[in-house]
DNA sequence: CTTTGGCTCTCCCTTACGTCA
DNA sequence: TATGACGTAAGGGAGAGCCAA
């Protein structure tokens, strides 16, 4: 899926919707060759720490302040999958990290690794994140090691914090299309009540008026007014092959005033060049 | 040139913790 | 105080691309 597919309008919502998984094919084209050049054996050490805010902190073991004053008690948990390349560098970015080893790992309910402590971001690190995911989704290597030094956390946690902002912009998006379709339904399910109700009323025109008045204008009805879908030529209802909806910018602004326009303008579909812009 | 294994990445789903009503 | 709902950090699997052998 391409990650250029989440865009933020200014209230931070992304306004693409791509569908269907595998991430992994733009994925790592954006990434280019510098997420390379570091590549070594990955640190086999047992080393997931997470960083306790201010309030755990105080509540923990007393020995523990030796990390920066809004992160600074951590716990080491056994198991960890993974460990990324510039953390395997040995420039452990963050210093929570170092702090959590020093401390004994979280010793006081960390017995048998079974249980793990929760990491709550301050409202500091939260704002330089959501600043960032405004400028990009995504961030490549380097901009990872940097936001977390600067936030003093874990490239890792850096970056499951843009995955899980990600998944949630998404599923933001998902409500907003949702509440598209169906009101799309809604409005196709009208219009088709009110062609039965027209075409019944042709049919019963048909034999009891002569035929110079058998059309709805000559026998004063009033048409309703056309339904956005109908107000664009056939051709440019087409759907997105790539993500699956019915194209037309000027449809969808029309249809919902309420959309961000952006999102209105994405997944126009041309049928002639095969081409989206989703 | 093709194949293969190892590596990385992201996405996705799930789990589990912290907070709040 | 206990509890259930909710938000979210983190774990782990899967799929894909890149690179070297």
């Amino acid at each position: 899926m391409a990650q250029e597919d989440v865009h933020l309008d200014d209230a931070g919502l992304a306004l693409g919707l791509s569908l269907g998984g595998g991430g992994g094919a733009s994925d790592a084209a954006r990434q280019g060759t510098c997420s390379r050049l570091s590549r070594e054996p990955r640190a086999l050490e047992p080393s997931l720490t997470l960083s306790m805010p201010d309030e755990a902190t105080a509540t923990g073991s007393g020995g523990c302040g030796g990390g920066p004053s809004h992160s600074v008690s951590s716990l080491s948990v056994a198991g960890v999958k993974r460990e990324r390349v510039e953390e395997a560098d040995g420039e452990r970015a963050s210093s929570t990290a170092a702090a959590a080893r020093a401390c004994g790992a979280g010793a006081e309910d960390d017995d048998d690794g079974s249980t793990r402590k929760k990491l709550r971001l301050t409202k500091e690190q939260s704002a330089l994140l959501e600043d960032r995911f405004k400028e990009h989704s995504t961030l490549n290597p380097k901009q990872k090691v940097a936001l977390a030094k600067q936030l003093n956390l874990r490239p890792r946690q850096v970056e499951v914090w843009f995955q899980n902002r990600r998944a949630r912009t998404k599923l933001k998006q998902t409500e907003v299309d949702c509440e598209f379709l169906k009101r799309c339904c809604e409005s196709l399910t009208e219009e088709n009540r009110r062609l039965q109700r027209e075409l019944q009323e042709l049919r019963s025109l048909k034999f009891a008026a002569p035929p110079a008045a058998a059309t709805p204008a000559a026998a004063g009805a009033v048409p309703a007014p056309a339904p956005f879908y109908m107000q664009l030529p056939a051709a440019t209802l087409t759907l997105c092959p790539s993500c699956e909806r019915l194209g037309g910018p000027a449809a969808a602004a029309k249809a919902d005033p309420d959309r961000p326009k952006a999102a209105a303008s994405h997944h126009f579909f041309n049928p002639f060049t095969h081409s989206a812009a989703c």
